[in-house]
DNA sequence: CGTACTAGTCTTTTT
DNA sequence: GACTAGTACG
């Protein structure tokens, strides 16, 4: 048998060898499910003759999707640059760049992220007169992603209650929404589910070409996917039926964004003969660990047995600390990571610090700074929606797609070109009711008598892009910003408070450049359109550099399919996590998915968890005082140590005020600027972060999902000169070896594929 | 037309 | 408490 097979465990072998037909992976928390997927697709490459481009891997995330294709890659070689891996939403833009025109638009739509999507809506609400009070922008969108989800029109919808006045205002500006993302030839994140579900429905010669394409099909991380996506994976499959879907249903964590938990349960409905596998070792966390997960989880009613085990020890016993307020228990935080380093038990980049929300890392960096623990935020505001950046970006796409009104009303007066309310609104209306897009308007705004008189100032507007676009195909794009930049004198224009937001953004434009500069590194004939996609289609998390010795703060949710040996659960109060809102909710699924989520955060642990929870903590100004997490209560008291102590046990060897000094002069003094990152001189500001992210985010070793049973590093039998055998590439020689962590990264020059870089634990090279 | 203040908002958020 | 968007004023 394949060597590929033999190292898996005898569940995951059974899901790998199966390959035709239905079938369902129930994979619990780090039982290697990532690592079964990547190795069935190289044994279908290697052993079972189906090509490589005859393979569709969907995740969810493009760091997913990038892992997937790097441990491919490294089983099967350079066929699986061939192997189609890409998040659902890439998946689709790539069908749509090809085949919307079919639907009426243009192939190179803009992608509206949130934020362009609500400054449409407030355009909307204003044109049709709805009442922002009454339905506010971000609401009404809310609803339109639900609707839009489950595939109803707004006639559709509008037919379920047609007498219903509230619902009437709600098509009617649905109907507007969807209207102006047409005109403006653009799609919203919903839309490019939607848009391919449409084209297969309506196109059946296209629909015909991608089933009879991805003979197979495999879906990561099956428990997230939402009505729209069943659909699409639906009709794709439904020809050949060689779908694999990977999933836990105990970790469904985003119901709010519209993922439907019973795609997963009801598998076995939609799909009769389908397979079920269930991986239940789990290769990351102590027994200990696991027992504390599994007593959270099973107070769940709607879930499928499972029960994990490890042959891992019982490890330590689970801490749990309850401190006075939020000041403390953020010290003990930084004072135990401090601590634990200092005693050579673990590594900064070994912790994290998960939370429920965003707000709550702001002590955590404070007192992280204090302490000089070098730290990395994941998420909160995103990159791409800083001000200045969507300004540069604007003026991209304003370059790219003369049809994205947005991007050109975002800019038309940034920097000031002393264009008033007045002014951009007459354009706006002449635009409308003249059928024009606004861009258009500014070209001929000498020959509209009300604006006639600023068209002078609009004019060199008009004139400079009108360069830019010819001048396109000359410039690259490094070049085409910078250029933008001097002329426009974008950051002499910037209105900042002080220096350190000059800074700030200052730094933040630099990394776009740097972001720029990787990207056309990647991709020699870079377009501008194909970088204004992929800038649409990141997170903060696929920039996450895992190499850097940093703890990580991140929210729960961020946390998923990752793992750290040291994981701190902050936070764990009742009315926080579960959030306030869940508790008083009369739908009692909506606890279970909090429920979800604190098994998902007790599962990222590896050897040591810690819970903490404060008695008394700021909330949105306000301070709130609450009781210990009734997640805490239920996990088996046996499992847990440190019970409520009173008064911290402190490290006594660290310097430093006493803790009530420390957290009375936080609760009335505020020693830094207000944003973190700033100011933090042990923080990478995000730019660090991300710099030459399209570099590192592969690479990533310690993140990896499924890296659990590799944490051996086995030595190796062959060092650099020594010539090797690859299953795929043959014979060649070592040239380089180096030490990547958790494995090694080993580059052979192969006598017939050239040189490879590939990670010892997946190549299996034989020494010759 | 641009600035300065005030009022409202604020869970989570793979894309 | 912090940030942003909207409005009133100069």
């Amino acid at each position: 048998m394949n060597q590929v097979i033999e190292i898996l465990n005898d569940k995951q072998r059974e899901a790998a060898l199966t390959i035709d037909g239905p079938l369902l992976i129930l994979a619990g928390a780090g039982s290697g499910k990532t690592r079964v997927l990547t190795n069935r697709a190289a044994y279908m490459i290697s052993d079972c003759d189906v090509r490589p481009w005859n393979i569709l891997a969907i995740t969810f995330t493009n760091k997913a999707a990038g892992e997937m294709r790097e441990r491919i890659d490294a089983l099967v070689g350079e066929d699986a640059e061939n192997i189609w891996v890409a998040t659902f939403h890439a998946t689709c833009v790539r069908i749509l760049r090809r085949y919307i025109d079919k639907l009426g638009y243009d192939t190179n739509f803009t992608i509206y992220d949130t934020d362009d999507t609500v400054t449409v809506m407030k355009d909307v609400c204003k044109r049709l007169q709805i009442d922002t009070k009454q339905y506010s922008p971000k609401a009404l969108l809310s609803t339109i992603s639900k609707v839009k989800n489950e595939m109803m029109t707004p006639e559709d919808y509008l037919a379920d209650a047609p007498w219903d006045y509230g619902r009437q205002q709600f098509c009617k500006t649905y109907a507007e929404y969807e209207k102006t993302l047409q005109k403006n030839n653009a799609l919203d994140f919903d839309d490019l589910l939607l848009k391919t579900v449409a084209l297969f429905q309506s196109q059946p010669e296209v629909l015909n070409y991608y089933q009879d394409k991805f003979l197979y099909i495999m879906v990561d991380e099956y428990q997230d996917t939402n009505t729209v996506q069943f659909e699409l994976i639906r009709l794709l499959a439904s020809k050949h039926r060689n779908i694999c879907v990977v999933g836990d249903d105990d970790q469904s964590i985003y119901k709010f964004r519209g993922a439907n938990i019973r795609n997963i349960l009801d598998f076995e409905k939609v799909y009769p003969d389908a397979k079920v596998v269930k991986l239940e070792q789990n290769y990351r966390s102590t027994q200990t660990i696991l027992d504390a997960a599994n007593s959270v989880i099973k107070q769940n009613a709607s879930r499928k047995d499972k029960a994990l085990w490890t042959d891992k020890g019982a490890g330590n016993k689970v801490h749990f600390h309850q401190f006075d307020n939020a000041y403390e228990e953020a010290e003990f935080i930084a004072d135990d990571i401090a601590g634990k380093r200092r005693r050579m038990e673990a590594r900064y980049q070994d912790c994290a610090v998960l939370y429920r929300t965003n707000a709550q890392s702001r002590l955590l960096e404070e007192r992280m700074i204090m302490e000089g623990i070098p730290y990395d935020v994941v998420g909160g505001v995103n990159f791409y929606g800083r001000r200045e950046i969507k300004d540069i970006l604007a003026y991209l796409k304003t370059i790219d797609n003369a049809r994205d009104d947005l991007a050109v009303r975002r800019i038309i007066n940034v920097p000031k070109r002393g264009l008033g309310a007045t002014t951009l609104a007459r354009i706006q209306d002449y635009a409308l009711s003249h059928e024009l897009s606004f861009y258009d308007t500014l070209g001929i705004a000498d020959q509209i008598p009300q604006v006639a008189k600023a068209a002078g100032k609009i004019k060199p507007f008009v004139e400079m892009i009108e360069t830019y676009r010819s001048k396109l195909p000359y410039l690259t794009l490094e070049q085409l910003i910078g250029d933008i930049l001097k002329r426009t004198e974008y950051i002499e224009n910037m209105d900042v408070a002080d220096d350190v937001e000059l800074q700030t953004r200052v730094d933040n434009i630099d990394e776009l450049i740097n972001k720029v500069i990787a990207f056309q590194d990647e991709h020699e004939d870079a377009t501008l359109s194909q970088f204004l996609e992929e800038v649409a289609l990141v997170s903060d998390i696929d920039n996450v550099d895992a190499d850097a010795d940093r703890v990580m703060l991140m929210t729960l949710h961020s946390a998923k399919g990752l793992e750290f040996p040291q994981v701190y659960i902050a936070g764990m109060e009742d009315g926080l996590f579960p959030s306030y809102m869940n508790i008083t909710s009369d739908d009692p699924s909506e606890l279970e998915e909090e429920r979800r989520l604190c098994y998902v955060g007790i599962t990222r642990a590896k050897d040591d968890l810690t819970i903490t929870c404060a008695r008394s903590r700021m909330i949105r100004g306000e301070t709130q005082y609450n009781a210990v997490s009734r997640f805490v209560k239920e996990i088996d008291p046996a499992l847990l140590d440190g019970s409520v102590p009173k008064t911290r046990v402190r490290e006594t060897d660290i310097p430093g005020p006493s803790m009530s000094t420390y957290g009375r002069e936080m609760a009335k003094s505020k020693p830094y600027a207000s944003s973190p990152a700033a100011r933090n001189a042990y923080a990478k500001p995000y730019i660090a972060t991300a710099a030459g992210a399209g570099k590192t985010t592969a690479k990533s070793n310690v993140l990896t999902k499924g890296t659990d049973i590799l944490d051996q590093k086995a030595p190796l039998d062959y060092g650099v000169g020594d010539t090797v055998r690859h299953i795929k590439f043959g014979t060649g020689v070592v040239e380089q070896i180096n030490d990547g962590g958790r494995d090694y990264e080993v580059s052979v020059n192969f006598e017939k594929y050239g040189m490879k870089k590939m990670f010892a634990s997946f190549a299996k090279l034989q020494k010759v």
